[in-house]
DNA sequence: CGCAGTATACTGTATAGACAACCTTATACA
DNA sequence: TGTATAAGGTTGTCTATACAGTATACTGCG
């Protein structure tokens, strides 16, 4: 179960969790390279890679001569937060309500593979849920869920709680993607959503990782004349940024 | 002037040029680490970091016991960030070009009063681009730019500089709201960018302050089947996520 | 005391060699 | 003909060694 993982690896995830839990705070020195030779027995040259893709990743900053140091995590205020489509709609005043449509555990094809950097097909759980705002769909939610990093998914009660909600609570999420497409749905998302043939959708596509692992990949669609992605933020002062 | 650079740099950047300019299209083989090895005279190992980096920024794909092949660039635009097309456009590698389709001044009209907040209507510069990737339109940009904020702004050569480019440049921007949805678009829309009638479209509207007045109101329209946005961030806690 | 020179530690790059895992193709065999 | 086997190419990892460049600490000299 287990993979054997490669040694530089080893030493990335050994750095990685003592800077996400804390034990190492920004500015923290991390072992230099020779230190991390003599205690995990490895030659240099490996030490040598995992630091400079920590370095490369943005993990830590490296300095000839000096040492390496834990970084200060990024100062961006997220764009798209990790957001709960039930508060979004309760913060609005109506009332949200949920359909699931599909909840199965399937293969992964290639893509989602890929998609959730694998080296081979693995399980994954499946769920697509219709949202809707006083009655009216509004989001067609379809995810896919890493059950070794969620194997708790498909025990939960959708009809209680979002899938969202859910996996906030249960997974720290320290890295988002997300891809926004103009998209005219299939005939079974038409149905779904109740709109006409001829009503694009926007497509909204998040993908979240937690130590270093993809969690969850979504595919969110709203149709057009429902819903439109929002965000307004200060553009965070630079200059603190010490690289 | 020309600085030394290391051996494993200068076989990344001989690949990522040939890949830029499209002597190796898409798909297409890269040479292998041995065949590096005899064309640059270098080791396996330097040949190996080049490829493996290449790798690791999305340019390749790697497949033990095949090879190493070209990567499909990705066309999207950035959700976050205030980037210049024409920058993604040549990050790409690919030629970008563009074509002045409106270019006057205007008195705003109720909504624009109200999107500039201003108490009454006044005069703004109103300009629309065409903006091409390698001579096909990608984007439609219909800007309204704030007289008081940016007074030169129509005095600029806009075949040689974005709006973006300039107004980036000349006002600091201390505030960014972006709208996303998708949309039809108007018949004028779909002869400009040379689509079919039912071809949806991403609509990104994009205000910005600068000292507490609107600046700028882009409406960027990308047909959806040439592009998509996107946005990949850390998020900020580490270790102490804890909702 | 101040300064120059030296030693030391650390990162950065590069090499040569080795072994493993994987894939494709050609070959030999039943 | 079909199948098993072998060979060769390719990526992936790891080691031991070497030298260069940089920053810091120490030491001895003036």
């Amino acid at each position: 179960m287990t993979e054997a993982q490669p040694l530089y690896a080893r030493v990335k995830d050994h750095i990685l969790t003592q800077i996400r839990s804390g034990s190492w705070a920004p500015g923290a020195r991390v072992p230099s390279e020779n230190e991390l030779v003599e205690s995990f027995g490895i030659s240099r040259m490996t030490a040598n890679r995992a630091l400079r893709e920590l370095h490369a990743e943005g993990y830590v900053a490296r300095v000839p001569g000096v040492g390496t140091f834990v970084k200060e995590p990024p100062a961006r205020g997220s764009l798209m937060e990790l957001r709960n489509i039930a508060e979004e709609i309760e913060a609005r005043g109506h009332r949200h309500s949920s359909r699931i449509v599909a909840r199965a555990e399937v293969t992964a094809t290639p893509a989602l593979t890929e998609d959730f950097e694998m080296k081979t097909p693995q399980r994954l759980f499946h769920i697509v849920i219709v949202h809707e705002e006083n009655g009216v769909p509004v989001q067609i939610e379809d995810r896919y869920v890493n059950p070794f990093a969620a194997p708790r998914f498909m025990a939960q009660d959708f009809s209680a709680t979002t899938p969202t909600a859910y996996l906030v609570a249960a997974v720290p999420v320290d890295e988002l993607e997300h891809t926004v497409e103009a998209v005219m749905p299939e005939p079974a998302q038409q149905e779904l959503l109740g709109i006409s043939a001829n009503e694009p959708c926007l497509a909204l596509r998040r993908r979240s990782w937690s130590r270093g692992h993809v969690v969850t990949l979504a595919t969110l669609t709203y149709p057009a004349s429902r819903y439109a992605l929002y965000s307004r933020y200060k553009t965070s002062a630079r200059g603190t940024i010490a690289q």
